[in-house]
Order: C-alpha cells, then sequence, then structure tokens
DNA sequence: CACGGAGTTGAAGGCTTTCTGAAAACGGCG
DNA sequence: CGCCGTTTTCAGAAAGCCTTCAACTCCGTG
C-alpha cells in the first residue's frame, strides 16, 4: 500500500488505521517519490491526495498508471464532481473525499482490492516455466502436468518468488512482505521446505528454489525454457 | 443506450464513462420520460437505477418490459435487500450496486449487451460441463440429466462461479458481488453447501465447488469435459 | 579435522477456518 | 392474518493449517 500525501499529520492518521488493518505502508510525499517506491517495492494499491504541493494529483495517477496496472483510490479534500470524474476517467479505480472517517477510507481501498485483485489475476495467463506453471486465479500451481494443491501461505511465498525470478530475498524480507512485522523467521525456512516438496523433482537437491548461504532463496526457473 | 437516473452527479458520471466508450446515451429522469425515449429513439440497452424520486425502478422496470425485450441493467445503492431477485425476476439482465466503479457497470453493459445481442435471434447455448448443464437463459440447471431447482440466491452464486471456471473467488467477494456491501459472510458457506448438495455427486466430497482453504472457493469443470 | 553458525527436518499442539444442523426472521401469497 | 418456502443467523463440531521447537545436517573457517 503506498500513500502519496504531503501533509504529515494525514499521513499519520491514514498509516495508523492502515496499520491496524495488517497493510504495510509506504508513504511518499511527491510524485517521483511514488513512482520511485513503485518500482523499489510491491505495491498492491496507491491511495493517492489530488492535491500535492507543487503538482497534481491528476498528473501523478498519469505517471503511475503508464507503468503499472495498479489500483489507484484518490483521496480528495473537495468532492466535486469534475475532480472525481477526472480521477477516474484517469483509470482510478475509486474516489473518496477526506472527510469520510478513515474506517471508511480502509473500507474503501479493502473494496477496491477485492474487485482488482482476482479480475486482475484472471486477466493474466499463468506464469510458465517448463515443467511447473503457476496459475494465479485458480490458485494453484501444475508441476509435470499434475494439479498440486497449496496452502494459502505456500501460495503466497510461491508467487513471490515466482514473480521475481533469479531475485534472491532473505529470510527476513520474506517474513516481513508474507507475515509482517512480528513473529519467529524460521517459519520462512518450514514453508521453503514445504515447496521444494511440491514443486521439486527432488527435494534434496533443489533446482527450482534454491538456497543462496548465508542471504536467502531465489527460484531459478529451468534453463531449457 | 438509455439512462434512467434522477440524480445529476450519477447521470453526469455514467454518460461521461458511456461516451468514452462510444456509446449514445440518452438520458431520462423518470418512467414515463424513459418510456417516452423508448419510442423515440433506437434504444439497446436501458441502465435503470431502481429508486427513482416517486417511483420504484420495478415498476419502470414492467412498463418497459411490457413494450419492448430491451435488455436492462438495474444500477442500486445498495444490493442488500431482494432487489436483485425482484429484479431479475422482473426480466432484468444484470444488476449493479452503485459501489461498483463506473468502469466496472461499463463492463457489465458490454457484457449484457455481448450476451443479447446473438441471443435475440439465436438463442444462446447453455454451459456444459460434462453432467452438469447451467442454463442461464432458463433459469435452471440439469444435473445428470435430472432437472434441479434452484432458489434465486441459490442460482445467482452458480451463475458466478460458472461464469468463471477455474477461477477462485473469496467469500468476500461472492458476498460483495451477490450481496452488496453489508451483511453476515458466513451466507456464503451456508449458500455453497446447498449447491453441492444438488450438484455434486457427493457433497462430503466436493469435485466441481471445490474449496481452496484460507482463500475461497473455486469451480472446477470436470477434465474430461 | 573440529567447531560454530546457518540451514533443514520431522512432528505435535494450538488455533483459525470451514462445515453442519437447526432455528429464527423474512417476504410473498392466498 | 396465517401459511409456506426462502434467506439469514448462530453455535458447536470438524478439519486442516500455522507455528513452534528441538534435533540434525551442512557449509565455511581456523
Amino acid at each position: 500500500m503506498l500513500l502519496v500525501e504531503d501533509e504529515a499529520e494525514i499521513v499519520g492518521l491514514m498509516r495508523d488505521f492502515l496499520e491496524a488493518e495488517g497493510f504495510e505502508v509506504h508513504a511518499a510525499a511527491s510524485g517521483s517519490a511514488a513512482v520511485a517506491a513503485l518500482g523499489r517495492s510491491r505495491v498492491d494499491c496507491v491511495l493517492l491526495d489530488v492535491m500535492l504541493r507543487g503538482e497534481s494529483g491528476f498528473d501523478v495517477c498519469r505517471r503511475l498508471r503508464d507503468r503499472s496496472g495498479v489500483p489507484i483510490v484518490f483521496l480528495s479534500a473537495r468532492g466535486q464532481d469534475s475532480d472525481k470524474i477526472r480521477g477516474l476517467r484517469l483509470g482510478a479505480d475509486d474516489y473518496v473525499v477526506k472527510s469520510a472517517t478513515p474506517t471508511e477510507v480502509v473500507e474503501r481501498v479493502k473494496a477496491v482490492l477485492r474487485r482488482a485483485g482476482p479480475a486482475r489475476s484472471a486477466e493474466r495467463p499463468p506464469h510458465r516455466f517448463g515443467r511447473l506453471e503457476v496459475d494465479l486465479a485458480a490458485h494453484e500451481a501444475i508441476v509435470d502436468g499434475r494439479r498440486v494443491p497449496f496452502t494459502a501461505r505456500e501460495f503466497a511465498i510461491l508467487e513471490l518468488l515466482v514473480e521475481h525470478p533469479r531475485q534472491v530475498f532473505s529470510r527476513d524480507h520474506i517474513f516481513e512482505l508474507i507475515w509482517g512485522d512480528f513473529g519467529d523467521r524460521s517459519a520462512v525456512g518450514v514453508y521453503i521446505r514445504k515447496l521444494r516438496e511440491k514443486i521439486e523433482t527432488d527435494p534434496r537437491h533443489p533446482e527450482l528454489i534454491v538456497t543462496v548461504w548465508g542471504v536467502g532463496y531465489r527460484f531459478d526457473p529451468p534453463r531449457a525454457a
């Protein structure tokens, strides 16, 4: 969740509410910062103030839209129609006035995520890597033509790795992305094992999910593919 | 495209979006105006607000239906009441809650047109999945050659699932699409059970409507089919 | 070659999610 | 108004996952 807003007070307020709901909140005070953040971390939704110092939220919206289909929710001081229409026409997904309670804003964000989530994954064809195929919409993977069921958590990690091939993730990083801030990091190892048991030909000598000693794990797509 | 709606703000918003998609939009603020417009210009689809000042959208729907088979999509503030059922029973073709984004509304309209277009001359064939056959037009399903009756709500969910094979829907998502924004999500589970009792060979071990633990439900068409 | 830390394994309790059965509320219809 | 089928709610039971933990193996270093 990326919050684009230059008033510190509102950032603090919204951050509190969003984090209470389990969102990981990144804040950006300008359009450029927002674009940078979008490239840096996995962002599932953008909450964007219409009025930023110096630039219009609409411009920012356009720039974000240019490089990502991420859901965008506008946040505006006034509830003028023209704003609403412009925002939605630029590809935003919803529009909330600031006079709404934070709780309400959070609800709208959740609604947008629910709508966008399945719809977007449905449009996207499954990821294919040789003998491994990951179908986000069906929440399932196909290994050597065989359908393999995954639990919610397993799939979350698999998805993370598969969407960033050959990128190393440290245990801590994975933990923060999937679990959040609190808990026992060793759980990551347990899930890596489970994934290997399900997708590796020989779990003892993993080829898809490899261990980078002292660093973390990495998903290596098969060469041939 | 005839838009029957008495709130100017919504008229403007929807008009923008529909026109951006190439629709020619006529607006009517009352039932009588709608009927008149229907007689005056060629209307390919009606977008009808359930709550109009003074009269119910259902009455308007009846009046429109009396003189035309034009596709009708209901637009409602909330899907809480049995609006949807009433609407569909009156011959409406789809039903969208206003909390949906305009983009989504446009999508639904397009879907209805796609459906209605060819269907009006040649009947659209029902969905067939091995031993299960779902006939949207007739609002009924045939399991193993046996006709099985469904209540309105049951069928709505069945329709949703069947139209998106192998796509996982979370409880929340289903609830929002069928019921609307408010209510007790646990109702979804109850209906899933009822569907399974009616279409599964062994409801204890469902094969058509499978549970994706921690995520939601998914309709899996039989392999052979 | 022995040591320490990093990574892996296996198994079990706790806990959340899901299912079940049944009763209450609702809405349409006579 | 009272009946009947549908929808919603609820609490208890069952199912299955998530976490934890301790023992074990592996890797790099001295």
